[in-house]
DNA sequence: CTTTAAGTTGACTGCTAGGTCAAGTTTGCG
DNA sequence: CGCAAACTTGACCTAGCAGTCAACTTAAAG
């Protein structure tokens, strides 16, 4: 089993998909600008990952994992429930604009591969799950704590507040203002009770 | 000036091609889906309207002006501000489903074309601008008729109602259930005050 | 009836895309 | 060293695309 050491590393690799990506959209990114963004042969890339749906799936996965992260370490973090949620929002107004990218690719790629059967289309269906249960989460703690109104339908407020999300992050690509993006976190930061 | 009269109509040539569009996105559908849905032969759709951007330019503004319609109808209908507002809101749910394409084409269209600078970029801006004036002018109303609160940002509120609906537009086009769209409705209602 | 402007049809073109092939290169192991 | 496994390189292949061309059809004008 010996043979050739590969001269790239397979995570940078996909961090730089990610971006080309994230810039152009699936299909409008083509192999040639993936081998330009990575640096990394088309060959080694089939080699080492897959075609271009399993590179782009990988990506995805990346982006999930390390771009949304600070999102999700708010839910979890430290303070009342209530507190949390909202450094959580604040986090994700924040990532919308400070990267070299405007939006979220999670959320760009559902128009793009919306209504089909792919995985990827499970693969985003997965994710939107697994974040509405950790908000519920959080928001039901705060319904108990007293946070919220107790008659407060926890589910549909989760639901709201990923609908306002993907929204921001939507409109985010439609270059919408920064003052924008601000007004839409700040009525919903004043709304959230 | 005499010639073979056009064997169809033009406007209803785009509302088929609108469904191409609306199912498959603009990249996805291409020009062979475009003449299946209409039954229109290429050339005479070149003749006719022009080039596949420029069919699509035509087939999003006739969205804009047929498929979004009741919503701004709503807006300016009968009863308070607020209740216009709120039945506008109503009528942008049900719009998301009744169809045969879940979403709404303006919305899926903009993470398509999204950064670019496009035409169609901009068509898309000016009408994010324009559902903006018209929202804001009614909350603005409803403000100034005691239905909000008297220092209620009601820009801020306008935005944050656009995002929440484009949200659920996105969100229905990630097949989320039926049910989710209707929380995230009453959800906003709930809200809005 | 003839002419002519317009519309239609289907074959065609050039191009780009994703994906593959074969030859060459670099390492570890016996 | 020499063999084999893994990786790299760049040319290549095929399919599908938007858009065009030329021949044909239709109806109104004169």
């Amino acid at each position: 089993m010996a043979g050739r050491p590969r001269l790239f590393d397979e995570t940078e690799a996909l961090r730089a998909a990610m971006g080309a990506f994230w810039k152009n959209g699936f299909a409008r990114a083509s192999m040639a600008d993936i081998e330009e963004a990575t640096g990394v042969g088309r060959q080694s890339l089939y080699n080492a990952i897959g075609s271009k749906e399993t590179i782009f799936t990988r990506a995805l996965e990346l982006y999930a994992d390390e771009e949304m992260a600070p999102a999700f370490a708010a839910l979890q973090g430290s303070g009342t429930p209530l507190e949390r949620v909202r450094a959580a929002l604040v986090a994700m107004r924040a990532s919308l604009t400070e990267g070299e990218c405007r939006g979220c690719l999670m959320i760009q790629t559902i128009s793009e591969v919306g209504g089909s059967d792919s995985p990827l289309a499970a693969l985003i269906r997965a994710r939107i799950q697994m974040f509405e249960g950790m908000y519920h989460g959080v928001l039901e703690e705060a319904r108990r704590a007293g946070e919220l109104p107790d008659g407060t339908d926890t589910r549909a407020l989760t639901r709201l507040i990923m609908a306002s999300t993907a929204g921001m992050a939507l409109l985010a690509r439609a270059d919408v203002s920064d003052e924008f993006l601000d007004d839409v976190l700040r009525a919903a930061l004043e709304r959230l009770t």
